[in-house]
DNA sequence: TTGAAAGCGGTACCAT
DNA sequence: ATGGTACCGCTTTCAA
């Protein structure tokens, strides 16, 4: 009964019939012994010899089987295509991970990146997840919210730009952001007003929707908006700078805060003044930004805490004929330091 | 328990016998039509009728109910504890997401939060991965690695500060990092140097060795070393630049560019000299650590690539026979700019 | 060219 | 207190 179980490799993976066979009794029981079936008796020498042999074949139960047996999991499926760098974006992950742990699902992060909206859905349709929490990168038309629910998804919802129908929609207006700059900047008595374009990959479906609330925000006052693209790296920022005065901007709206710090440097290196020349917003409140000199203003973007999606995650799981809803949770203030 | 008609959503999820039945064929036929399967010679009107039902019924396969019956899978298993912040980290990791995608494999990044290593180990074994890629988050035992490949997993991949036993590993040596800022300052005749220490959850795993690297250097040089706690805020960082000269330090490893930023700016309030009195050095080489002034030093760390390490999975997966191998990859570079 | 049927690994009902 | 067994959904021989 003791055999070294070293060696091999090759030996094939046991399986519960394995555990039963080395322990003398049925599959049922060891399936039994090691859920802790309450509803049946199992006697204390039984049970003893069951987890012994578990122990000695080293068994792990095979999740596909039992969740095909059971017709159901508890895998919250998160697809992600690139995932942003922000300590934000990092924190409300890891929170919303460990909030779903806690509610007892399984929170999986699913790589979709180059795959598109109908395609990515039927991917994840494959794996049966109770719930989809769908982060806006990969675009969810209506049909693939369709093809989720028939696959068993209790739960399709959607934290994006815009509402999509049949899911769960947690609207996060980025024009508000966008807006809430040019607003400020407006307010500050400005009226030439830039606004950064990131131009690395990923970042469209965040700073055209921006680009589009500064917009209306300017329109309203008579105020000029000026798109500018820039890639985050001091080349691109320097040159940019070094046109400044040709282009005839005082204000500008860099995106987020990364962008403003790096952008806010040039335009100090090439001798233009901040604010006095030209004032600088960002956003996303980064507590770098207040180390420059002058201190970045900012947009403080208000995110959903994962906490409280898991805890819709779960209302709408168990719970999923309350019909989709669409709410609506962008929240965003300017915070004035001092380069605005 | 009479309930309202569900709105359509209680329909259960078609099957291959459904299609079946619809296209008015047999499961086989279902599953040689979808599958492509050359092997087979189905008539062009069948295959029809099949993928018309299909769709129509918007069947997707179970990919669990696939697995179990083909014995593997092409899941890559990416347990993590914390997403980092990082602009570093999460290139890699996107890189290695997307490199594994183009082996077709599935990289599914699996929260591990609040889980010890064997208990972790025992969860992820469940899934049946082909491969794990544990990134030194959760610490994986050699047990763990035991059972990770007793459940099928053809290659255990740490990425750590510690090889283990078992598992092909790549080692980081965070210390490194440390003696290498350590050794920067010492040549630049500072002989008093702190190492901050950050408080936020899940770092110590990485500035402990980082601390004892840096000892390690000084050591050598008859310099002395002093562990300073920061949390990342602004409070934190005034209250240690007040007791700064009171401590008596002449340089000062702050763990990375982000503290260092940090704790640079809380000096600079306080009235002391960069680098004249203190010289301050960071790590991770982020560009905003160049806008500041003065320019940060840092410290530049390689980076396995995630194109090379998804090569290394599909390796090993392919011939797991090779046995583990251990490799370092720790390769550091002090950066000097002006505030060392 | 197609269908019947045997599993893959677990779970749970129904006997004993 | 246990064991036998019929599934879950899919793939893949082997026959027809």
């Amino acid at each position: 009964m003791s055999q070294p179980p070293e060696q091999s490799a090759e030996r094939s993976v046991p399986t519960s019939a394995d555990v039963a066979r080395l322990a003398g009794v049925s599959r049922a029981t060891v399936s039994y012994v090691l859920n802790n079936t309450t509803a049946v008796r199992i006697s204390e020498p039984t049970r003893r010899r069951v987890r012994e042999a578990a122990e000695v074949l080293g068994y792990v139960p095979h999740a596909a089987a039992r969740s095909l047996r059971a017709g159901h999991t508890r895998m919250v499926l998160l697809p992600t295509a690139h995932v942003p760098a922000g300590p934000l974006y990092s924190r409300f992950f890891n929170e919303l991970q460990w909030a779903l742990r806690r509610l007892d699902y399984t929170a999986v992060q699913y790589g979709s990146l180059g795959l598109g909206g109908d395609e990515a859905a039927r991917a994840w349709a494959e794996l049966r997840p109770v719930a989809v929490v769908s982060l806006g990168e990969v675009a969810l038309t209506p049909h693939g919210v369709e093809v989720l629910k028939r696959s068993g998804a209790k739960a399709v919802i959607t934290l994006g730009p815009r509402p999509v129908e049949g899911a769960h929609s947690l609207v996060m207006d980025q024009s508000e952001i966008g807006a809430c700059a040019v607003a400020h900047l407006v307010e500050r008595g400005r009226r030439a007003i830039g606004v950064v374009m990131p131009e690395e990959p990923g970042m469209k479906i965040f700073c055209e929707p921006r680009l589009e609330g500064a917009r209306r925000a300017a329109a309203g006052d008579g105020a000029r908006v000026e798109p500018l693209p820039l890639a985050y790296d001091e080349n691109s920022a320097a040159a940019l700078a070094d046109r400044w005065r040709t282009i005839g901007l005082d204000g500008v709206y860099a995106y987020n805060d990364q962008y403003a710090m790096l952008l806010m440097r040039a335009l100090q290196d090439a001798g233009i003044g901040v604010p006095a020349e030209t004032a600088v917003v960002g956003a996303d409140d980064l507590l770098l930004g207040k180390l420059l000199r002058p201190r970045l203003s900012t947009v403080q973007i208000d995110m959903v805490t994962g906490q409280r999606l898991a805890e819709l995650v779960d209302r709408v799981v168990r719970d999923p004929g309350a019909g989709p809803v669409t709410q609506d949770l962008m929240g965003a203030r300017a915070l004035r330091r001092e380069s605005s």
